[in-house]
DNA sequence: GATTAAAATGATATTGGTTATCAGTTTTAT
DNA sequence: ATAAAACTGATAACCAATATCATTTTAATC
């Protein structure tokens, strides 16, 4: 893979927010820094980085896919009043008993402890549960 | 929400099988019982059946959504190897556990325990583990 | 059973996010 | 400097899903 400009200013958008832009914002940003930047080019190099593991994708049900250049954070609580998508950091030590306790939980095979793979959580962030109360 | 024979011919299709078709094959699948059935109705079916709590939708990543008849059951093993996904019947004590566990790993508001709701889980079923052993 | 308003149907056009194509350009190795 | 490989960007194409709308069906009431 090739460093090309356009490349090195996807990558360096997604390294530089801790926001989850979808393949469209991530064009917007970009063509800040480069006007004549292509569609093509900014959903392409999307995927070349997310195949090599530079960038994660992250798949909301929508089909409208979130993309994250923090490879140390996989957790995610989608908000369902605003959509938006915020880090979770989980405890390591209570992770790791988490998934025991999934695989026994669920009856999986204990290869597939890795499966329980919440990336994405659907629930109400803080923001919008103080608003609700209010 | 009336009853017409196109809405109860979708219905008993998924009350009738333990697979998890897209709208593409309960379209196909409904056309052999009533050849005239259009595309936009089997969608349009899906989507009220869906809203109206009948029927669950479950949506995988890719955008191609897959549809469920069995409304006591909640969890998914997708496999990466061949693409099925089977169903997981999870110890309801356990279940509960599992929730209060994730709440405090991921540090959720109380009210977030349902969030921890991982409804597809990415794995490899025990027929593709089978297979890459031998 | 007849009447009628509300809801559903089905053919088709449209949408919207994403990918494919391809001639021209840029990058990287030699 | 040269050349092969990879990348770009404009645009056409793709495709699952939705919107539109004239016609038909359903379900409630008389």
């Amino acid at each position: 893979m090739k460093y090309s400009r356009q490349r090195s200013i996807v990558l360096d958008i997604l390294k530089n927010t801790y926001d989850h832009p979808t393949a469209e914002e991530v064009y917007a940003e970009a063509q800040k820094v480069h006007p004549g930047i292509g569609i093509a080019t900014v959903y392409r190099n999307l995927n070349q980085l997310a195949e090599a593991g530079e960038i994660n994708r992250i798949a909301l049900g929508n089909g409208n896919d979130r993309f994250d250049g923090h490879l140390e954070e996989h957790y995610h609580l989608y908000c369902k009043e605003c959509g938006r998508l915020q880090d979770l950091r989980p405890n390591a030590e209570k992770l790791e008993a988490l998934k025991d306790l999934a695989v026994e939980t669920f009856g999986l095979k204990a290869g597939n402890k890795a499966a329980f793979n919440p990336t994405v959580m659907e629930g109400v962030c803080d923001h919008c549960r103080k608003k609700k109360k209010s």
